[in-house]
RNA sequence: GUGGCCAUAGCUCAAUUGGUUAGAGCGCUGGUUUGUGGCACCAGAGGUUGAGGGUUCAAUUCCCUUUGGCCACCCCA
């Protein structure tokens, strides 16, 4: 009869999450929030479903293939969203009015694609994006770029790189050379240069885009300077002088260069990257990508722009934004493959021996006292032998057991043992809430409720 | 969606040219006589060899299909 269980599984690019996974996500998220926060984005949330119609043509012809559709039991037609972005075009159309303008928001959320998964690449996976809509001021591109810096530092990922380049430039110069009807093709054969080599690349500028040998010229010359991004801004403003759009680009990716620069930021946290293009549709000015100096082959871990038209479709209002977005589950299998995950398996911090079955009620208020001090405490629930216990608390990486007998209860005293250097000390019942407190303050933040 | 590589216990891997009850380490559960984890020792659970079909006296091993993972294309977080 135990012949036809049912198989557990989960389905191709999609993942459980145990406790150990879901300890730094959700750390990863806080984060997130706060570096968010500070900047002044506030939160919302919009469905995940949407009518097709909503997410139809917005990203590319490639998140249509991808994007989950289906009709519901009403007959209508729609999509899973495959990213945050478009969702925030329709809802910043239908809300404009009570948010009034600028309007910053922070959307972190799982979104879904259904492309062929890799390493870093899910068909569910979590975004945590961050735009400002409502106006056209640089000074929103330059914030932008400040908080995928200050986020990415925050969470510490060690090294890593944002690359920003302007679509005014690229689309610029396209004019200039006579592409720009072709400009979505080039673009996306542009996006490819570091992977495939210069050589690949004008072949299929050649082939897919109709461009003659001295277009190609042009572009590659483009998208293969290197220096430092003063010299690039000068190869920059030659390349499209004449062509007032790439002027205007060269001279925002000036102002965003010239303003980090004097904030102080390393010019090798923000470089000019004329071959990024990012492959979105949307996109009309600032772009940004950002990728992990340990593993950049995982790709970009925060990327985003400028798109100054998203919300043409939805509104007669003019509401251009600005934003970008991380990609919370390829940074967290980043870091697992780099091993900068801990291996903790539990919150909490603390856990109380159940000793004695008489002392019920003096574990439970101890426990209660040790939270209202902001400590994870977990009380074991059946008194079973300590060795046991003592096991249970270790292997999940707790940091302190308190075990309280019947005679140290009698004397109104815990024992108090902390795991990793096997110290012990018995402290005042009354005592130990807030003296655990100061000590644990000390040690790890992440378990402090 | 297309092509390539792979698939044995929770994890990492064994199993002589296809040969009989598929093994080990780690992990997990429990024990080493009852107030203390990490070390050591002992025991146990856990596999219809991813699934389905075929060839064969015989398949973990060969063939086909399918599912999943990784890689490339594509695209992207």
């Amino acid at each position: 009869m135990s012949k036809n269980l049912i198989q557990p599984r989960t389905l191709k690019g999609f993942r459980d999450f145990l406790p150990e996974m879901m300890l730094p996500r959700e750390q990863l998220i806080d984060t997130c929030k706060q570096v968010y926060r500070s900047f002044g984005f506030a939160p919302i949330e919009t469905p995940t479903l949407e009518y097709f119609e909503i997410l139809a043509g917005k990203g590319s012809e490639e998140t249509d293939r991808q994007m989950y559709h289906f009709q519901d039991s009403g007959e209508r037609h729609v999509g899973m969203r495959f990213d945050l972005t478009v969702p925030l075009a329709r809802f910043v159309s239908q809300h404009s009015q009570a948010l009034g303008m600028p309007f910053k928001r922070y959307h972190i959320a799982t979104v879904w694609r259904g492309e062929s998964p890799q390493a870093g690449r899910f068909r569910e996976f979590m975004q945590c994006d961050f735009d400002t809509i409502g106006t056209t001021s640089l000074t929103a591109d330059i914030e932008t770029g400040l908080v995928i810096v200050e986020l990415l530092i925050a969470i510490g990922v060690g090294g890593f790189q944002v690359r920003i380049n302007n679509r005014k430039v690229l689309n610029g110069l396209l004019d200039k050379s006579g592409l720009a009807e072709h400009a979505t093709s080039v673009l996306r054969v542009i996006d490819k240069l570091p992977k495939i080599g210069p050589a690949r690349v004008s072949e299929e500028l050649k082939s897919t885009c109709t461009a003659n040998d001295q277009q190609i010229a042009s572009i590659l010359e483009f998208a293969n300077i290197t220096g430092t991004n003063q010299e690039i801004l000068i190869t920059l403003d030659r390349l499209v002088a004449g062509n007032e759009l790439g002027e205007l680009g060269c001279s925002e990716l000036r102002t965003l260069v010239e303003t980090y620069d004097s904030l102080g930021l390393p010019s090798e946290q923000i470089q000019i990257d004329p071959s990024i293009a990012r492959g979105l549709d949307y996109y009309t000015g600032t772009i940004f990508e950002s990728f992990l100096t340990a593993i950049p082959k995982i790709g970009s871990v925060c990327s985003g722009g400028r798109y100054d038209n998203l919300a043409d479709l939805f509104t007669k209002e003019k509401l251009p934004g600005i934003g970008a977005s991380l990609g919370l589950d390829r940074l967290l299998a980043a870091m697992e493959q780099l091993g900068q995950l801990p291996k903790t398996k539990t919150p909490a911090a603390v856990m109380i021996a159940n000793f004695d079955a008489n002392s019920q009620t003096v574990y439970l208020e101890l426990a209660r006292k040790l939270r209202q001090k902001r400590i994870n405490v977990e009380l074991y629930p059946e008194p079973k032998k300590l060795g046991i216990q003592f096991k249970h608390a270790d292997r999940r990486g707790m940091e302190a057991v308190i075990v309280a007998g019947p005679d140290d209860v009698a004397k109104r005293v815990v024992q108090v043992k902390w795991l990793a250097s096997g110290e012990q000390s018995e402290v005042s019942l009354d005592a130990s809430a807030s003296l655990l407190a100061s000590e644990l303050s000390s040690k790890l933040q992440i378990r402090l409720g």
